[in-house]
DNA sequence: CATGAATGAGCATTCATTCAT
DNA sequence: GATGAATGAATGCTCATTCAT
């Protein structure tokens, strides 16, 4: 009987944290709609509970607080790029320049399918907290931990140059988060995948072994 | 006497006219150091009027309120690339080569001596009006536009390869700013004129014709 | 049980809006009273919020911004006048002359009840906006309308000279409200009592077929 | 030559006295004008003094502060009451009547040459010191003492009822100060004429032995 | 769990007044 | 006498946060 006491609690639990999962999510993709177009400081707790359909008071029961809230936003879109990098570069193969490229592909794709939160991560990175700083610093560090993995590939069979890989890294990550931060100027005369395939070009030359 | 009169005239229009001048800078220099180092919107007018010297409301003869001082802080900021991009150039001889390291060179110093200045760009432009908006991006292309032309002297003269300048130029604008937007990192494991020199090598082997 | 629920709904919808009537009319009795002896400009949202016993946040969530509340003010004070004025002629029976008696009778007490109100409505109208000043415009011919019955009334059966009604309505509550007006004089050496007898004389007089 | 002196000094202080009353008019005028239009509390001092030709600290030399120069304009409006109503008593004649209709004519003609000036006398009066409230209680009392006496004088001589003086010289300034008050109403079906016209007529009614 | 009424600290902005020139 | 740059107190309004229901 004790037994079944516990697997019915571990039922609820579960249950409980589907649905703690489910209010967390509804809410982060509130915030991040509202923040992102408004920008953070713009934007009023009431507006992301409106978006969100739920009052003001249940944002506190998830979030601590309005910083808490604008961190979880940005980890949140950072993870998206830290989870979905290493995944693409899988899909290309063994090739390390098809590698290096898939790499930069998904990031410029990432950006595109969310320009406006990706400006809100420039924007407001600095408002975070030094522990909220850290720790996107930490995320950022860990997206580009698998393109410097292919790069030096790269480098071990001969395609690349042996140049500062970590400085490789940041021009590929940098050019990708261009399509948002530049996207007023480049976006009038670039398509997506214009873009992509330039810029692409670009970094290869500057790489690769003559 | 009525030329003695205008004499004197002019003279103290001369005089207020550069007391002006003087007081516009005191407030903006005040008004870039405090937002750049807290941000626009955690920073109060007082902190700008304490930082300066001077009183609130002073502020407010000058600028007339705190979204045209962050505008004229800003474009106090990219019109300083603006005026030293071209002299940096004209300074560096004919060598189309050595004009495009002038142009990296300059970008990239004059972002060091204001790294906090060239984030708060970043990180509150869109906090502008859309005239504001405007401005700015005309500065960005004012600025961009010496470089762009530094660029076609070198595919005329064949050393650059014939690729869309401005992306080149976008390239080059923003790896000189990444050395603020992305100090935190590459800031630890390079100096200033290591920066400069790898990443202009990467630049240049991206465009130099093979 | 979906029946129940729209009952308990109703309920609560009920005792809300019991509770935002309450509210309003407690912002609204401080104000006027602050407003009306301090005057409009002279008083701060604080002190209205003080006398109503509540944070000045509250009355932001009932009334937009102070310009509305005095427009609420104001509003409420004609609102008063326009539905006690009818009441007191039905209760005066149906002679024309005494009809007249009680619609004056009733403007002079319903303007000693609330002196100060009503200078307040003379001194801050133009504050309004052209909005607020038509809605008080409106008010005020609604008053005046059913005295204007009651003078073609009299001028149906006889007993009042066929001059223009309006102007007459004008006098009756002019006179009314000059005993708020001119309350420091003539409160001096009349009470309000002798004020209506007298007064209502001279309208009587200047109206009355000879 | 000490008499020289005394003459010389007495000149001096003549044409020193003249300049400070014509800037004391100007100033008053400027003051009137932009008060009149605006309300006291939304005119800045710079107003007034852009108005003038002049600048802020001027004002300041010849009228304290903002509050004494709103009792200053204010009773410089009065004043004008005062001195004119004699003088049309005196120009009408004998006859009771008609020295009465031009007490009424006068105040009418002067509240429609100043009906901005004339509001601002009822808005603003308030706004006074204790001080400068007795002041134009005095002079409005002042202006209404030539109308008593010409009442007084009909009652003698038989022509208007024996009723308090006081309360038909309150109606009568009233009902003159109505056309700048009311003028919003009145002033849309009737012309200054016809209104001093019809007015009278009732005033003479409510007043005139039978 | 969920609500949203209530709080009150915080800040931009204005403007009467002063005073060095 | 005249100026207007400079001051800084005063105030309307917002919004993150709490808590009784």
């Amino acid at each position: 009987m004790a037994q079944a006491l516990d697997e019915r609690t571990a039922k609820r639990a579960a249950r409980t944290d589907a649905r703690v999962q489910r209010r967390r999510r509804q809410i982060l993709d509130a915030a991040t709609e509202v923040m992102s177009r408004t920008g953070f400081h713009a934007t009023a707790m009431q507006a992301v509970a409106d978006r969100a359909g739920i009052s003001v008071g249940l944002i506190y029961q998830y979030f601590g607080n309005k910083d808490d809230l604008l961190a979880a936003v940005i980890v949140d879109i950072l993870e998206d790029f830290r989870d979905q990098v290493p995944a693409a570069i899988e899909r290309a193969g063994d090739d390390p320049v098809e590698r290096f490229e898939a790499a930069f592909r998904i990031c410029c794709r990432v950006v595109d399918t969310k320009r406006d939160a990706v400006n809100l991560t420039y924007r407001e990175s600095r408002t975070l907290s030094a522990e909220g700083l850290e720790q996107i610093k930490r995320l950022e560090l860990e997206t580009a931990e698998p393109i410097r993995l292919v790069y030096d590939e790269g480098v071990a069979a001969g395609v690349f140059r042996d140049v500062d890989a970590r400085l490789v890294v940041q021009n590929v990550l940098l050019v990708a988060h261009a399509w948002a931060l530049k996207h007023w100027h480049v976006g009038r005369f670039l398509t997506l995948e214009q873009y992509i395939e330039q810029e692409f070009a670009l970094l290869l030359a500057s790489v690769r072994v003559a």
